[in-house]
DNA sequence: TTGTATAATGAATATTTATTCACTAAAATT
DNA sequence: AATTTTAGTGAATAAATATTCATTATACAA
C-alpha cells in the first residue's frame, strides 16, 4: 500500500503562500496551486477536500507555530533593554522571514473564507510583548501612564513597517538601522 | 437622449469598495458589484470595459485624491510641534474615514490587476510629512542622526496600527488616547 | 407629438475555474 | 508472485463568474 506523502501538504502549502503573495488570494486557483506544488490537479484534492479547506488548513497551520520562536534568546535574568530588543528583533526578522505569511494572513482576515471567531491579530504574537513591557513598568523602565496595547502597538507597526520596506526593497535594512530602529522605539516608550 | 449618470461611476467605486472590504478583491464579483450598487450586471459593463479596467480605475481614481487634505489646518507659521500633531493627527483621521481603501490598496499591490511600475507605498502620502520632518531637524527638534524615512516609518506604522485597530474594533479611540499616542510619537523622534 | 439616440436591463452565452472520476502506478500484504 | 490497497493522474464535467446582446425605457430634439 502506498502512503500519503506528508511532504505533499507541504508542498501545496508552499505553493499556495508563494502564489497569494505574488497575485493575492484573489489570482489563486487549485490548477496553478497543484502546478506549482509539481503535482496533478487531482492529487490536491486527495490532501484537501476542496479550496476552502485547503485555505482554512493553511491558516491553520500558521496558527499553530510556536509563538516562543519569538522568545529565541531571550532569558529574563538579562536586563529589561537587552531583552527587549532580543525580542524586538526576533519579532522584525520573523516578519522578514515569513513576510508571505504574513500577508496570507492579512488577506485571509478579510476573505469569506474566514468564518468563525478568529480574532484579527495574531493573537500568539502578542504575548511575549506584552509580558515584557509589564515587566519594564514594574522595572520604573517604560511610561507607565501608557496602556501596554498602545506600547505593543507601537512597536509593532513600526516593526512592520520596517519589515515590509525592507522586503519590497524600498528601504533596505541593515545591521546598522536596525539598531536605530530599535532605539527609536526605545525612546518611544522609556520612562 | 439619455445620458450616462456620473453618479452611476461613483456607485459603482462605492460598492466595489465596500464588498473589497468585506471579501476582499477574491470575493469580488461583476455581479455583486451591480447589485450592491443598485443597478443591472449588464449596466456595469457599460462604463466600465471589463473587470479589470473597473479595478484598475478604480485605483486610479483613489490615487489622484488630493494630497493636501493632510495639510488641512496647518500652516507653517505654527510653532512645528503643533504643526506635527496637526498633520500627524490628518493621516490618522483619513486613515481612519477611508478604511475601505487602504484595505483596497493593499490588495491591489499584491494583485495581478497591478501591471506596471506603481510604486508600493502611497507617494503622495509621503511628500507632508517629509517636508515636516526637513523642518524639525533644521529647528533642532528632530533627531539629526536618523533618517527621514525611518523617522517617517516609526510614525506612519504607529498611525497604521492605531487606525487598523480602532476601525477593527479592537483597540478603540478617544481624544485622551489621541493626545497620548501623538506624545508617543513625538518622543521618538524628538532630539 | 414623434423620432432618435443612448442608457439600462437581465437572460443567454462564453469563459474560467473547481471538482470529479475512471484509470494507472506503486507499495504493502498474502 | 499474485493480490490488494491506496496514491497519483489529467481529461471530462460541473459550477461559478464574466461578458454580450437583443430588447426596453427614457430623455431630448425636431
Amino acid at each position: 500500500m502506498r502512503i500519503k506523502d506528508n511532504n505533499k501538504i507541504d508542498f501545496i502549502f508552499k505553493a499556495s503562500l508563494k502564489l497569494i503573495y505574488r497575485g493575492g488570494i484573489a489570482g489563486l486557483t487549485m490548477a496553478k496551486i497543484a502546478q506549482e506544488a509539481g503535482m496533478a490537479t487531482g492529487t490536491v484534492y486527495i490532501y484537501f477536500k476542496n479550496k476552502e479547506e485547503l485555505i482554512n488548513e493553511l491558516y491553520q497551520s500558521l496558527r499553530e507555530e510556536s509563538t516562543d520562536r519569538f522568545l529565541m534568546g531571550y532569558t529574563s535574568s538579562q536586563p529589561f533593554k537587552l531583552g527587549l530588543k532580543i525580542i524586538w528583533i526576533n519579532y522584525l526578522k520573523h516578519r522578514i522571514e515569513h513576510h508571505e505569511e504574513s500577508v496570507f494572513l492579512e488577506q485571509y482576515y478579510r476573505s469569506l473564507y474566514i468564518t468563525t471567531q478568529h480574532k484579527r491579530t495574531a493573537e500568539s504574537m502578542k504575548t511575549p510583548i506584552h509580558k515584557l513591557i509589564q515587566r519594564g513598568k514594574e522595572e520604573m523602565l517604560v511610561k507607565k501612564d501608557i496602556d501596554d496595547e498602545m506600547l505593543f502597538l507601537a512597536m509593532l507597526g513600526f516593526i512592520r513597517e520596517l519589515a515590509d520596506e525592507h522586503v519590497t526593497g524600498v528601504y533596505e535594512l541593515n545591521e546598522e538601522r536596525i539598531e536605530k530602529a530599535f532605539q527609536l522605539s526605545w525612546d518611544m516608550i522609556k520612562a
